[in-house]
RNA sequence: GGGCGAAUGGCGGAACUGGUAGACGCGCACGACUCAAAAUCGUGUUUCGCAAGAAGUGAGAGUUCGAUUCUCUCUUCGCCCA
């Protein structure tokens, strides 16, 4: 018998999918529309199995979903701006653009290969001016509408290479290429107001019910809500500063107060600015980078100022003022008063300025405790605080504080959030241009509408020194309303890029503005976005802020959460491999011998380790082309789903892509057999169960595509396969056959489209195809098994009538030799009847 | 340190609202075909036991006629934040 062809097969699908355009969308709104989306992926080369996995996860749900009668949009793009194109532009002495649109020919040709259902004719490149012009637009309305705005704020620098690091370049506080020490630096930078939709942003999550609760939880501590108090102390000093205010989620510890830290950014700073201590100090805090978790594990340092500050609750009461490392201005007020009993980073601070430590909360009201190395942090009883003593720590504690403060023109209750607005400012070459310049008294002067796009200049070489765009005088200098200006060289984060692309596949040709209304209107919100987990919180909630944003003021659009629905998937991971010398050793490189694998030169052995997530470093990767290449489309397709859940991680191991394509010879080899079955032409006869198999295989895979339970799916077709193999040479009716063997190749046709395209080629079925209707009548079973229990156990599987009474069953138990043992000499206590399920008898 | 989640054969994993634990796949063993091997097909495969049977879902308790599933405590691991 002939194999299966894949390549050719595959190949030929491809085309003719190509050539009719089946999977280009337009607007009809006679139809439901679906709008499914995978997160775009940046084009670094060639695609990875990670790629691979969460376009088959996307494709299957697109083509179900096509089948069912929905109006399908399911685009591609690529995500082409970013620093990987300026590193390899540096290393390879090329132009960023030159190497990233190769990429992405390769790259898109290799997603052809997998098959999958994409209208390639919205394809968009956030590189190309006809993408960012429309950004570039976006940034100035959102600039008219007050959501961006300038002001100085600390970058990582690296002082030998002159360069703006991004924080995952910050490897141990060092320059991940330099080496040297990163340094903070105040530059004036862009920033989005995404603390203008705080409240918004977290209440929204609540909307969306078909998001995993774990990423709306990681949102929801991104941004942070906490409820507080603004106080204000009252300073005694020689100089102009009477009071300084402070926030506090905790001001029922104001008794234990030892101390106030302010940030170096503190407006008071400026009556120290010509003291030289200071000025060493504060140069001394620039050492420490920007990361929250940078300045949590730094030494705590503190600038003692001459200033002392009065406890509010008792006047009597004074405790010097510092200047401190780990206050910043921009969380809260940029100052702080440090309870050292209650809080570890104020306890480290205390013990090294040999402040007072006093504790105000103990465990247990009238015993006796005090603090050591550790700060107290549980709930407990207020004591050392005169009128608060005794008060439940925390909520009667806080409660009664703030309303005590509140009376008395002290302090103020307050909601702060720990999200940060989004600073946009990127000191690099190959990113959308800001479309902003400054006029020569560096007032920022909006680019006007029609000299958008703001072009990226080309470049032949990128120095590995600073911004390029700072060298290029010629595109620097421009003339506005006949007013030189000179432009902003910084470009925009890219992931303000990706945080619209959504609503750009909506209408991706629109050349007046970045989508249009209409078309907007009936395709978004996307109905499934899927991803990975490692952008659940600033991708995600970069992409609701713009909408939000865009949203805000205006009267064309009123969608404020861009995805319905969001899926996570796990990752792909392979063993790894090491030699004698320790080195990572590529799966490439072994051969089997023996059973055990050896290196392909040598034939030494290697140290096999644990799997661990696919990455060049590690070099366990398996590259998707080569494989598609060997076992076809299909293949990859069918095992990239087969052996774990969707959202968790899954081994990618050559004997399970080596199953699925064995599982495609066989399909191959019962379809021979059905063609032969239905060529034979048998006449109508009774007694099979190909309905049965049938409908039981609908019902089973349209469940488990609805719930993500993908790998079910594929164990749904080895049982549908074993089953028909089984009956398959019954003398089936032809007409019979023709239909149930049409419904199951549909409903394969997710996972495996290629194949199931050819089968169906050889029946003939060619007219529009829908996803086949379960015919509960089929399902339908006379007899049930009973579990039959003794005191709980299970004894014997009894197979009856459906609606078996209890006086039945029991009968039917006492006839039964086995049964009828464990009711012999003993009295029935209690019996637990389930209709058509269980009994459970009781006996003592 | 905080938050979230997970733990089931040799391995990846099934078990819908509590009701036959181990679907399906991998691996392994045996058998058929073959001079032989590969490929293919068939049978078996939680553990102990020849068997009848017993034990068994990270550990310990609890609720229940009945718990992988619900509650509590603990252990280990993963992810995110710090």
């Amino acid at each position: 018998m002939e194999r299966y062809n894949f390549k050719e097969i595959e190949d030929k699908w491809q085309k003719t999918w190509e050539g009719e355009k089946k999977f280009s969308t337009k607007v009809d709104k006679n139809k439901k529309k679906f709008y499914c989306l995978e997160m775009f992926p940046y084009p670094s080369g060639k695609i990875h199995m990670g790629h691979v996995r969460n376009y088959t996860i996307g494709d299957v749900l697109a083509r179900y979903k096509a089948l069912q009668g929905f109006n399908v949009l399911h685009p591609m793009g690529w995500d082409s701006f970013g620093m990987p194109a300026e590193n390899a532009a540096r290393q390879n002495k090329l132009d960023p653009k030159t190497w990233t649109e190769k990429n992405i020919s390769v790259m898109k040709n290799q997603l052809k290969k997998l098959g999958l259902s994409i209208d390639w004719d919205k394809e968009i490149s956030t590189c190309s001016p006809e993408y960012y012009k429309h950004q570039q637009e976006f940034f100035l309305e959102l600039y008219d509408k007050g959501l961006v705005y300038r002001k100085e704020s600390y970058v990582n620098w690296d002082p030998v290479d002159n360069t703006v690091l991004a924080n995952e370049q910050v490897i141990d506080g060092k320059g991940w290429r330099s080496g040297a020490i990163v340094e903070r630096k105040k530059l004036n930078q862009w920033f989005f107001k995404i603390t203008k939709f705080s409240k918004e942003l977290l209440e929204s999550l609540d909307s969306l019910k078909n998001w995993p609760n774990k990423v709306k939880i990681m949102q929801k501590n991104w941004i942070g809500k906490s409820y507080g108090c603004e106080i204000k102390f009252k300073i005694q000093s020689k100089k102009k500063i009477n009071e300084i205010k402070c926030y506090t989620t905790r001001p029922d510890t104001l008794f234990g107060m030892s101390f106030l830290a302010i940030s170096v950014d503190h407006p008071i700073a400026k009556f120290y600015v010509n003291d030289p201590e200071f000025i060493k100090f504060k140069e001394e805090c620039s050492k420490t980078g920007t990361t929250e978790e940078s300045i949590a594990s730094a030494e705590k340092l503190g600038f003692k100022t001459d200033l002392l500050a009065f406890n509010p609750l008792d006047e009597n009461i004074k405790v010097p003022v510092y200047f401190a490392n780990f206050v910043l201005m921009d969380y809260g007020l940029g100052a702080v008063f440090g309870c050292p009993a209650h809080d570890q980073r104020d306890l480290d601070f205390a013990k090294k300025y040999n402040l007072k430590v006093t504790p105000v909360v103990r465990p247990e009201k009238n015993k006796d405790f005090s603090i050591d190395e550790k700060a107290f942090t549980d709930s407990g009883y207020l004591f050392n605080s005169k009128f608060l003593n005794d008060l439940k720590v925390p909520d009667d504690s806080i409660n009664k504080t703030i309303s005590y403060l509140e009376e008395n023109n002290i302090g103020q209750k307050k909601t702060n959030y720990r999200l940060k607005d989004w600073g946009i400012s990127r000191q690099r070459y190959w990113g959308c241009p800001i479309p902003i310049a400054y006029d020569e008294k560096n007032n920022p002067v909006k680019i006007p509408k029609d000299m958008l796009p703001v072009e990226l200049p080309k470049i032949n070489q990128l120095n590995s020194i600073g911004n390029p765009l700072d060298e290029m005088l010629g595109w620097k200098h421009i003339m506005i309303d006949g007013k030189k200006c000179i432009r902003e060289t910084d470009t925009l984060d890219t992931f303000v890029d990706s945080s619209w692309y959504f609503l750009r596949f909506c209408s991706s040709q629109n050349k007046e503005y970045g989508f249009n209304s209409d078309e907007v209107k009936y395709w978004m919100p996307v109905d499934q976005y899927i991803g990975g987990v490692e952008h659940a919180i600033l991708h995600l909630l970069y992409s609701r802020f713009f909408m939000h944003a865009l949203s805000y003021k205006s009267n064309t659009l009123d969608i404020q959460e861009p995805f319905s629905g969001l899926f996570t998937q796990g990752m792909v991971c392979h063993e790894t491999y090491k030699d004698e010398n320790n080195n990572w050793v590529s799966p490439d490189d072994l051969i089997i011998k023996d059973g055990k694998k050896v290196l392909k030169d040598s034939e030494k052995s290697v140290k096999i380790g644990p799997s661990e997530s696919m990455s060049k470093s590690k070099k366990n990767t398996i590259d998707p082309e080569k494989i598609i290449k060997d076992y076809g489309a299909d293949s990859v397709r069918l095992f990239i789903l087969s052996d774990s859940p969707p959202e968790k991680d899954v081994q990618w191991s050559d004997e399970g892509i080596n199953s699925s394509y064995k599982f495609i010879q066989k399909l191959w080899a019962l379809n021979q057999k059905i063609i032969q079955e239905i060529e034979a032409n048998h006449s109508p006869n009774q007694n099979n169960d190909l309905e049965k198999i049938t409908n039981k295989f609908i019902k089973e895979i349209t469940h488990n595509i609805e719930n993500f339970s993908y790998n079910k799916i594929i164990a749904n077709f080895h049982e549908t396969y074993s089953a028909l193999n089984k009956i398959i040479l019954n003398k089936i009716e032809k007409k019979k056959l023709i239909e149930n063997y049409e419904k199951i190749l549909i409903a394969i046709s997710p996972v495996i489209p290629h194949f199931s395209s050819e089968c169906m080629k050889m029946i003939n079925v060619e007219e529009s195809l829908v996803w086949p209707k379960v015919e509960e009548k089929f399902l339908y079973e006379d007899n049930v098994k009973f579990i039959i229990q003794f005191n709980g156990k299970t004894r014997k599987i009894l197979n009856s009538k459906k609606g078996t009474t209890e006086s039945l069953l029991l009968d039917k138990i006492k006839e039964d030799s086995k049964l009828n043992q464990y009711l012999n000499n003993k009295n029935i206590q209690k019996k637990i009847f389930i209709p058509n399920k269980l009994i459970n008898i009781i006996t003592n």
